[in-house]
DNA sequence: CGGGATCCACCCGGATACTG
DNA sequence: CAGTATCCGGGTGGATCCCG
C-alpha cells in the first residue's frame, strides 16, 4: 500500500502540526548540516577531524552542535577514548541506520537529478 | 543492492562539496517550510487559502516564497483560474510525485518515532 | 482571494581565540 | 586532537500595509 499523508495521520495523528515532536526531529534531522554529518557516518565510524573533513565546509561551532543534538536524539554514538592525544570517534547508531535506510534512496535520487533539476 | 554513500558517489560523482547542485536541491526540499508544502500537496491539489490552512504556522511571506522555489525547481505546479475573486490551485508535477516517492517512507517512520526519539 | 513590497527583529551560524 | 567560549554580521522569516 502506498504511504499518503492521509494514511500517516490515520496512523499516527496529526504529527505535523506547531511545534509537535515530528517537526522538533524533522528540523534536526533534514537541517542544512544534520543531513550530511548523518550521511557521512553511513559508511562507517569517523573521527572527529575526519568528520570535519568529509563534511566540506562545516565549522566546528556547527559540527559540535550538530553531533550533540543527534546523539542527544539517539541517532549517533559517541566513543572517546582515554589516551593522549585524544581520540573520538563517531558512529551510527541502530536508529541511526534505520533512519538512513529510509533517507539514502531519497539523497540518491537528489543527487541523480540535482542538475537537471537546476537546469531545467 | 544496500545504497550508500560510496555508492551514490561512485554513480554521480562528489556530489555533497559545497555549493554543488545537490546541496541547493537539498536546502529547498528540505527546508523548513520546504517539506511541510511538498507534504501538504501529496494527497492532491490545494487552494492557496487551503495550503496557508494546512501548512500549520506558515506565514503568507513563507509560503509565497518557498512555493516560487519549488515551483522554480519542477516540483509543484501552480495554475491560475481568470476568475473574480482569483483562484490560484497548487499541485505535485510529476518530478514532485518522484521525489515524495522517496520522501514519504521518511515522513512516516519519523512520525512513528518522533515521541520516542525526543523522549529517550 | 491571492498575493507583492517594505521594514525590522531575532537568532543561526561563521570567525577567532583559547583550553584539556 | 578535540573540542569550548565569545563576539558579531547577515539572512531568515514575521508583521504590516497595499494592490489586482
Amino acid at each position: 500500500m502506498q504511504v499518503s499523508l492521509g494514511r500517516i495521520r490515520a496512523q499516527h495523528g496529526d504529527v505535523f502540526t506547531d511545534g509537535c515532536p515530528t517537526r522538533t526531529v524533522l528540523d534536526h534531522i533534514l537541517s542544512k548540516w544534520g543531513v550530511l554529518v548523518l550521511l557521512a557516518l553511513t559508511d562507517g565510524t569517523l573521527r572527529w577531524g575526519e568528520l570535519r573533513r568529509e563534511v566540506d565546509g562545516i565549522s566546528e561551532k556547527m559540527l559540535a552542535s550538530t553531533l550533540r543534538t543527534l546523539e542527544s536524539d539517539g541517532f549517533v554514538h559517541r566513543r572517546s577514548y582515554p589516551e593522549v592525544p585524544p581520540r573520538v570517534e563517531y558512529a551510527l547508531t541502530d536508529r541511526g541506520r534505520e533512519l538512513m535506510e529510509r533517507m539514502l534512496p531519497l539523497m540518491d535520487w537528489v543527487a541523480g537529478n540535482a542538475t537537471v533539476i537546476l537546469g531545467g
